[in-house]
DNA sequence: CTTGCATATTAGACCGGCCGGTCATATATT
DNA sequence: AATATATGACCGGCCGGTCTAATATGCAAG
C-alpha cells in the first residue's frame, strides 16, 4: 500500500467514525481535516469533492462486510442455519469489543438523508444491500434444500425481512451505549424465526 | 383551532415533508419559508428555533401514530395476533394511497442524523419508540395467556423484534415508490414470526 | 357604529459564521 | 528538471437567527 493510500484510508476512517454519528450533512470538511491534521487543498487531492468522498467510505466498508458475510454465510464446516445465527452472533461481539464496526446501518442511513438527490451514493448503497441479500438468500435456499426450514417459506422474501430486523436493531444503538438491541435481534431471530421457519 | 394554530400546523406539515426527503440538515429555514410563503420572521414567531421546530413535527406526528396503533391493538372484536396483523396491512394500504403517512421512520432517521447533538429531539423520539414497544407487548401478552403464541416467547423482545423489521422495511422505502418491502413485511411477519411464535 | 389603542402577526433586511470548493504557490520526491 | 504532494488564503453562497418597522386584528369606551 502507498503513503498516498495509506493517507486516503485514514481521511476514509476519519469520516467514517465523524459521519457515522453526525450525520453527512452534519459533518463539514473543516471537521475532517482538522481532525485528520490536514490542509483544506489535501482533503481536494486525494478526493473530488465530498459526495465522491461519501462514495469511498461506503465502498471501503461495503467490501470488507460483504467480505465477512460471504465467509460466513458458506462455511461449509457448518450447517447453513448455523452459520446465519453465528454470523449475527459474530457481528454482536465485534459490537461489544469495538462499536466502530456497524457499517451496515451507514449505508441505509446516508442513504436516507441525501440518497434522494445524490444518486450515485444511493446506487452504491443500493448494490451493497442487493449483495446482502444474495448471500442470505443462498444460504437460506440451502437450509431449504436439506429440510432445515419449511420449503414453502420464499427464502428470498425471509432475506429480506433478516436485514430489515438486523438494520432496524442497528438503529436503536446510537447513542444507547449498549448492544440490547442486538442482543434482541439475535434471541428472536434464534428462537422465532429460525428455529420455526 | 386558531388560526395561529391552523398556520404553524401548515408549516409543521411543509417541514415533514421536506425534512423527510432531505434530513434536518438538508432542509434550510430558508426553503421552509419560501416553500409555505411566509417571511423569516413569522417562522421564529410561531417556533422558537430549528430544533424546537423539528421537535414539534415529532410530537405532531407521533400522537397521531400512537393514537392509531393503540386503536388498533386494543380492539377488543379481534383476537390479539389478528390486531397486529390488521395494523401491519392497513399501514401498508395506507402508504398506497397516500404515501404521506410514514412516521415511524421519521423520528428514528431524525434520531439517527442529530440525536447524537440535540438530545431533546433524541428523547421525543425514544419516548414514542418506548410506547409503541409497549403497546405491542400489551397486545403479545394477550396472546400468550390466550395460548395463541408459545408461552415461553419472551413477548417484550418480540415486540422489539417486530419494530425494527418494520423500520427496517420503512427505511428501505425511499425513493424505491413502491411498498415491497412493506409487503415483505407483511408477509414474513405473518408466515414466520406470528404463525409460528 | 366609530374611534383609538394594545396586541398579534407580517415582513424582510441584516448579522456573523460556516459551507463546499478553488487556486496559486511552496516544498518533497524522483 | 519534472512530477507528486502539501499548504492555507480566499471565494461566493447559504446557514440559523435577530431586529426593527409596518400592518392587521381584536376590543373597550364613547
Amino acid at each position: 500500500m502507498t503513503k498516498k493510500e495509506l493517507k486516503k484510508l485514514e481521511i476514509i476512517k476519519t469520516g467514517f467514525f465523524l459521519m457515522k454519528s453526525k450525520g453527512y450533512n452534519g459533518t463539514g470538511i473543516n471537521e475532517i481535516i482538522h481532525t485528520v491534521g490536514i490542509p483544506k487543498g489535501s482533503f481536494y487531492y486525494y478526493f473530488e469533492s465530498k459526495e465522491g468522498f461519501a462514495i469511498e467510505i461506503l465502498n471501503y466498508y461495503a467490501d470488507r462486510l460483504l467480505q465477512n458475510v460471504a465467509d460466513a454465510l458458506t462455511d461449509p464446516s457448518q450447517p447453513p442455519l448455523q452459520r446465519i445465527l453465528k454470523l449475527y452472533k459474530r457481528q454482536v461481539a465485534d459490537y461489544l469489543d469495538n462499536s466502530s464496526f456497524s457499517y451496515g446501518a451507514f449505508g441505509t442511513r446516508l442513504c436516507q438523508e441525501i440518497g434522494s438527490r445524490h444518486t450515485l451514493v444511493k446506487n452504491a448503497a443500493e448494490k451493497v444491500y442487493k449483495d446482502l441479500i444474495g448471500l442470505h438468500n443462498q444460504c437460506l435456499l440451502e437450509a431449504s434444500a436439506k429440510g432445515d426450514i419449511g420449503r414453502d417459506i420464499d427464502t428470498a422474501k425471509l432475506s429480506e425481512f433478516i436485514i430489515y430486523s438486523w438494520e432496524g436493531a442497528l438503529m436503536r444503538l446510537n447513542g444507547s451505549k449498549n448492544a440490547d438491541s442486538l442482543q434482541t435481534f439475535n434471541d428472536m431471530l434464534q428462537d422465532v424465526v429460525l428455529k420455526r421457519a
